[in-house]
DNA sequence: TTTTGAGTTGTTCGA
DNA sequence: GTCGAACAACTCAAA
């Protein structure tokens, strides 16, 4: 009787111990991937996508075996198994709000399918090092705070990499991998699954790791790993990238720690998918009506009028992904600017990202709007000159985005309208005075504090 | 239980 | 141009 093994957001061979007990029940094993609407609907084209390009990598390395069924999984996986005589499922723990209950039914319907003893669900392991949940303090709580989850988490440590297995793969009727859906024009992808994951990190482990800590704030440098996309569909485990990791490393394994520490305060506070994780945040005066309309556009367009913000949004919309600093500064200048929730920036975000993921874009949000865990002092306001000057001194990144600010000269670059010889044709005037809304904004946080 | 110390990512102002 | 201090208290962790 073969096994199961249900991929979902771990689409690789190497470093997988849910694959490696699936074969040592059995050495034949049924590798299934499953379209569940429930997440192919929310989820914008690029990410779709990228998802596709993977599962068809998948599907080459296990020898074009890759099952692949649509429909919701407590319906087909017990279908599959019924067919395939299997007795069990392995898969990866999933620890979002929809996934635990969503596994949670998926295990109920298994149990009931009428082999001898029904059908087991194994979920082992996790998307993270330290599966969300794990890290706790004296009290038996969640960490509040980054800093003493990061020493828990650290000194708490993880296991190595799983070892390699080399299964049967059992074929079966499968729906096939679906053609990519409709793509924006000129929209840049980039290239996914397992083996160009590993290849990747090897190469930016023996070439660029050594900078990461000092050039990693600068998006003209390009100079972050670009692991997002491989973590976020698990083309590589970041138990794999600890391996390699050593103390001399800290900046890169404090990166990776925040990922871990949001998905355990996801975990902790399952309703901060949605609400603010500080409540009181909610009663700060917004924008409305036709006003917050045409500002969210202008945003999500990257048509602000400051450079640095229009760049990281208009790379949003060709690449799938924006530089870190610069989805800070773009986050900072929805909230603190242009006066929207928080929650409207991380609609259009988890709309476009190839890596968007749910607790990280989330929570990263909240603590850009003051509204999260550990959040940032309310009078942290990015000023969006001051950042594009200090992170893209050469105003590289900007003109690589904003080819319309070419020939303003590089001391204009980061606040055209100062330029004396005007703005150039097709670039708009700033949309808000950056004083007067941050000005704006201290007061209003201090209403709602006071 | 109480106390103490520390806290991702900034900006502005004045020396 | 560079530097340090103020911003405004407050929460959480840990001793």
């Amino acid at each position: 009787m073969p096994a199961l093994m249900w991929f979902r957001r771990d689409l690789r061979l190497h470093d997988n111990p849910a694959l490696v007990e699936a074969a040592e029940l059995d050495h034949r094993v049924l590798p299934v991937f499953v379209l569940d609407p429930a997440l192919v609907r929310p989820s914008g084209a690029p990410r779709l996508a990228v998802l596709y390009r993977t599962l068809r990598e998948l599907d080459q390395q296990l020898g074009g075996r890759l099952v692949v069924r649509h429909g919701t999984p407590r319906r087909v996986l017990p279908e599959l198994a019924r067919e395939a005589g299997a007795e069990a499922v392995f898969c990866a723990g999933d620890f979002g709000p929809y996934g635990r209950r969503r596994d949670d039914e998926v295990a109920e319907a298994l149990d009931r399918v009428a082999e001898p003893h029904g059908v087991t669900l194994h979920r082992v392991g996790s998307p993270y090092a330290v599966p969300p949940g794990s890290v706790r303090n004296a009290n038996g709580q969640n960490y509040q705070v980054y800093s003493a989850f990061y020493r828990a988490w650290r000194d708490r440590g993880w296991p190595e990499p799983a070892r390699s297995v080399r299964p049967d793969w059992v074929a079966a009727d499968s729906d096939g991998v679906p053609d990519d859906p409709e793509l924006p024009a000129g929209l840049r992808l980039p290239p996914v699954g397992e083996r160009v994951a590993r290849k990747a990190w090897r190469d930016y482990f023996d070439s660029d790791l050594a900078g990461y800590a000092d050039r990693r704030d600068r998006p003209d440098l390009d100079a972050t790993s670009r692991m997002s996309v491989h973590l976020k569909w698990g083309t590589i485990h970041p138990r794999t990238l600890l391996a390699d990791l050593t103390a001399r490393h800290e900046a890169y394994r404090k990166e990776l720690a925040w990922r871990e520490f949001y998905a355990d305060v996801l975990y902790s506070r399952p309703e901060t998918a949605r609400e603010y994780y500080q409540p009181m945040l909610r009663g700060l005066r917004y924008a409305t009506g036709q006003t917050a309309a045409d500002r969210l556009r202008a945003w999500a367009e990257g048509r602000t009028g400051y450079p640095i913000v229009d760049a990281g949004m208009r790379q949003l919309l060709a690449e799938g992904w924006m530089h870190n600093r610069v989805r800070m500064i773009v986050a900072s200048f929805l909230v603190k600017n242009l006066h929207l929730e928080w929650t409207d920036g991380a609609r259009h975000f988890m709309r476009h990202l190839v890596d968007g993921d749910l607790a990280s874009n989330n929570h990263n949000w909240q603590w850009v709007a003051g509204s999260g865990t550990d959040a940032a002092p309310f009078f942290r306001i990015f000023n969006p000159v001051t950042q594009g000057k200090k992170f893209d001194p050469d105003g590289n990144y900007v003109r690589r985005y904003l080819p319309e600010l070419a020939e303003v000269p590089k001391r204009y670059l980061h606040e055209p309208w100062q330029n004396p010889d005007g703005l150039p044709d097709g670039y708009p005037e700033p949309i808000v005075d950056h004083a007067v809304e941050r000005d704006a904004s201290l007061a209003d946080y201090q209403r709602v504090k006071g």
